[in-house]
DNA sequence: CTACGATATGGGGCGTCCCTCCACTTTGCC
DNA sequence: GGCAAAGTGGAGGGACGCCCCATATCGTAG
């Protein structure tokens, strides 16, 4: 079930798409999620007709160029899980929104999009995980109000990382404003 | 000032600029911010190099097509100013988000961007024009706390109603959740 | 070590897009 | 009615995403 493969690829199968990640992970941090496709074909060598057979869209490449980096992101939200519920997941929420912020292209590989794959693999699936993990801690403790759907909040930190995209700071202000509201305490 | 206009455009040119506004405006609203360029021209019955001349970049078309439900927003933001101002800010923050929302492009329209026009022309500009006015008033009955700088408060819709564009519950949902905040009361 | 079938490749072609050039037409004024 | 200025549009350059199919490569079985 982990390993549902029914035979292992040939060996420049994996060659070459270690290789379009590779390359596609540097010109994706350095042109954003939009950069070329067939630049990042020509880049690492290859026609455009294969990284289109290694990914069918531009989101199954961007899925794999940052899985890495999202499993660091659960890995710390793991992490977090030891401490005081409310702040675990505001710590949580504001280094994934200044995370995707500030790594180009990885706001855009959060998008929920057209999943074929199981979704529990895909980068907003796991965040959606750790997500709801912190926030049903929180809530145990009544550290935050009852009835906010996670994905609500998923949405709303993904929106505020597109928007600021380039800017981490203004990523972490924002996403301050939205979780203690604007209201006079 | 309100017309420094050197010279009044010749008639096919103000016919030709009217139809591009026109069929833009109904391009957008069944395609979105994104549609073809080049099928807005086609539908007019001009050629590209024609639409190219009329506006520059295509963000200079939607502030065009957008003008007037502009106007209307801010003509709302002045009939709301009577009332109690937390809740003038916060309905009109919300009609703003919910219609931004609903309305293909006008999400899109209200970017800062690389605006050449005279700030307080542009959506964006007298977008933020009206949030400022009910803003300055909200604050002067400490109904908002004070520090949230306008732009952020801008940015945030923006970003929701972005994020959310063809589906206006969820703007006004993620909308009420940024201003309320997440903390348990 | 060789031969062979399955697997994978890539160049080139198609349709689309944005944008610009320039020969041409339309307009408005004398 | 004629003429300069203003405006037009179609063609074409450069780039892109995507797909077809003749070719090359890989892994294995003999």
């Amino acid at each position: 079930m982990t390993e549902p493969k029914v035979r292992p690829q040939r060996s420049d199968w994996q060659r070459n798409h270690k290789r379009l990640v590779t390359v596609a992970a540097a010109l994706v941090a350095r042109d954003g999620a939009q950069v070329s496709l067939e630049e990042i074909a020509r880049e690492a060598g290859v026609g455009s007709a294969t990284l289109h057979r290694h990914f069918p869209s531009r989101h199954a490449l961007l899925e794999e160029v940052f899985q890495d980096s999202v499993a660091h992101l659960r890995w710390r939200a793991g992490e977090l899980a030891d401490k005081d519920p409310r702040t675990a997941l505001l710590t949580w929420l504001e280094e994934l929104t200044v995370a995707a912020a500030s790594t180009r292209g990885l706001a855009a590989a959060l998008d929920a999009a057209d999943n074929t794959a199981p979704y529990s693999h895909t980068c907003h699936g796991i965040v959606r995980e750790a997500t709801e993990d912190l926030m049903s801690r929180a809530l145990r403790v009544a550290a935050i109000r009852p009835g906010v759907p996670p994905d609500d909040l998923i949405t709303l930190v993904q929106a505020i990382s597109q928007a600021t995209e380039g800017d981490p700071p203004a990523a972490g202000r924002l996403l301050r404003l939205a979780l203690e509201g604007i209201r006079h305490r």
